[in-house]
DNA sequence: TTTCAGTTTGTTACAACATAACATATCAAT
DNA sequence: ATTGATATGTTATGTTGTAACAAACTGAAA
């Protein structure tokens, strides 16, 4: 598996970690919390690419960096990197990806690929506010939404249908 | 835990738990499948009230009526029910609930209350169009929905603001 | 500089969730 | 009787996630 992606958006992925980098480096100093190595480390194992990853995968590959790790060193790390929301956890999936809004505070729709395995994070403002409309009607007061999608991207389709037509 | 229920619009739970079999017996009839005794007593502990249940527990409370019942019984029959269309999963929960609207196909919004464990299932239209139009403007085709809302429902708000009081 | 509290990591053990693989049983149609 | 399809029994294992406590680190106050 190279650093490149399927995602659908061609993309120069080297800047989509760079800026992911940057932007938690920063606001861990505006918040006065740390990165320290091993979370650094996970979240660049993360951002390798645009896939959901798997704690498990994310330990084996941190091992050579890090070879006292355990999978506590790695649920740590993710916690942390939620709870800074420089990641996403996909319930469904029981995997993680970077969160590609960093600046803003939103909730996210997440469009996740079978075919490519890409999760593609989208605004969605019609939705979200149809969303707030329904939880005022339900009176439900929410704490955390995951709305998550699984199904074919654009690009695959796209792939799938030139393969059945040569 | 009694029979009754936390569900936020107050209802009589012994019609959910008679329409739910029943509605499950006949589909299961017109499809020529079986709703044999492992998957209607699964079903049945499931309906025992709105909140979403996992699978160990199921495993417990079946021993007495299958002594056999082992880890691959219950997901065996969570499989079969899922598939049927009279059960959902919670993704967010690793948990299971009964289906509210069996006889219409439908894509479920889920109400999770951290408070009283309740999941409201919710038709939500206005939501489920704008989540078709996100789907087209993405070019994404969709297999599967999960949107899981977890927060405090109505009721368990309700009874929060009267204890403030009291 | 010592001391102390808060935070992070190391380490062991285990809990919770889920499936693979193969054997056995059931039952209806040929 | 044989066969094929479906369902269940059984054992083992794979996957995901946490509890609990010890040790190390960090930075600021005494
Ligand atoms: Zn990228
Ligand atoms: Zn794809
Ligand atoms: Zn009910
Ligand atoms: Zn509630």
């Amino acid at each position: 598996m190279s650093i490149s992606t399927e995602l659908s958006s061609p993309h120069n992925h080297t800047n989509c970690i760079a800026t992911a980098l940057n932007t938690a480096t920063q606001l861990c100093f505006e918040r006065g919390v740390q990165l320290t190595a091993i979370r650094q480390q996970v979240l660049e194992l993360i951002w390798e690419n645009h896939h959901a990853v798997k704690a498990y995968d994310l330990l084996e590959r941190i091992k050579p960096l890090q070879s006292a790790a355990k999978p506590a060193t790695i649920y740590r790390a993710l916690d942390f990197l939620i709870a800074q929301g420089f990641i996403h956890r996909v319930e469904s999936l029981n995997a993680f990806i970077g969160c590609c809004n960093l600046k803003t505070a939103h909730e996210q729709l997440l469009l996740i690929c079978k075919q490519c395995n890409d999760v593609e994070e989208r605004p969605a403002n019609a939705v979200m506010q149809s969303l707030a409309q329904e939880f005022q009607n339900a009176g439900f007061t929410v704490h955390h939404q995951a709305i998550e999608i699984q199904g074919i991207c654009a690009t695959c389709s796209q792939l799938n249908k030139d393969e059945e037509i040569a």
